[in-house]
DNA sequence: AGGGTCATGTCATCAAGTGACATCACGTCC
DNA sequence: GGACGTGATGTCACTTGATGACATGACCCT
């Protein structure tokens, strides 16, 4: 990230950051797939926590219930280090290929989502809709916790913009 | 295509494609931005489709049926072709970085929409909102077109989506 | 005939990945 | 303590994607 910030995704290249690293270009990429990989080496974790608080949600809650659930376990993981999350996602808005690193890791939080639904029962469409809309409430919610001045926090924002959502659809 | 799905994604080199074309790998770089863009080609269009189509709808109609009138026209730009998108979309799912080339066209369409519904008088973050959700149900709605064995029509499938979609954020 | 523009080709170069093999530090076992 | 296996790292060679610089040739306009 260090490079990243000061010089840019594009202008930094593997090997410079294996040497500020004390290492050699081929072991980066033994740690990490590529280039990208290493600014998303949380994202495993992240899903872990949102598919374990929506395991533990009673099974009498509704799928949007569920989903919601697991975006509180995202907003109380992510909600700390708002500093950071902001110049992370700085170097991501600034790159189109780390853009759509971020968005496949957004797919594959929405799959696990999904398929977590569906282990309780939910229909297969109910399950991929709800996930889905589910990660728009958090794409929008997370973009809007980061660009604010102030810190209202990220789970207020996700439950405000569920709510939100709840109210577009509902006047269609 | 025809390489792609011959022999895979990855296994095709740019010089290959060239040659089938009758050209050099320089001139394709010169018309497609990289070796992924060429499958993505009509995105630009689709894009423009569904804005004419915001555009077109009542300034009456909420910022949902605004989105929904959107999504019917994008039903009816693809609804045709349904083999050529089947074959596409397998390419496509076989290969992360396509599938990342395809999240990405999926968020600027979602971005124009966006775009769109703010200059309707949309507040910022409805319109965000609103046009997250529109895509999400575009992309599960042609996941499922595509996947079904019998063409129920593209068109049919997203309104189904949308009042699915309706029905889950209702019975949170 | 001359000049301008556009598409293409050629060449050189860089950086991202990847496979094959060597090396070194370590812990284990006899 | 020495032989041995294992895992992490380095080195080297190579392919491919991508880009800049320059040349060439077709076409059109005056």
């Amino acid at each position: 990230m260090e490079l990243y910030v000061e010089r840019g995704f594009e202008q930094t290249t593997v090997a410079e950051i294996a040497q500020r690293a004390g290492l050699t270009a081929r072991t980066f990429f033994r740690y990490f797939a590529d280039k990208r990989e290493v600014l998303f080496a949380g994202s495993a974790i992240l899903e872990e926590h949102l598919i374990a608080a929506l395991e533990s949600t009673p099974a009498s809650a509704s799928p949007m219930e569920a989903v919601a659930a697991a975006l509180d376990a995202a907003a109380t993981m992510l909600g700390q280090r708002r500093e950071f999350s902001r110049r992370r996602q700085s170097v991501i808005a600034a790159n189109a290929e780390l853009r759509e690193r971020e968005l496949i890791k957004m797919a594959s939080l929405s799959g696990a989502l999904a398929a977590g639904l569906r282990r309780r029962g939910v229909a297969d469409s109910d399950a991929s809709l709800a996930a889905e809309a589910g990660i728009a409430v958090f794409r929008v919610a997370f973009e809007r916790w980061v660009g604010e001045p102030t810190d209202r926090g990220l789970a207020t924002i996700m439950r405000e913009s569920l709510e939100q959502l709840k109210a577009l659809t509902a006047a269609s």
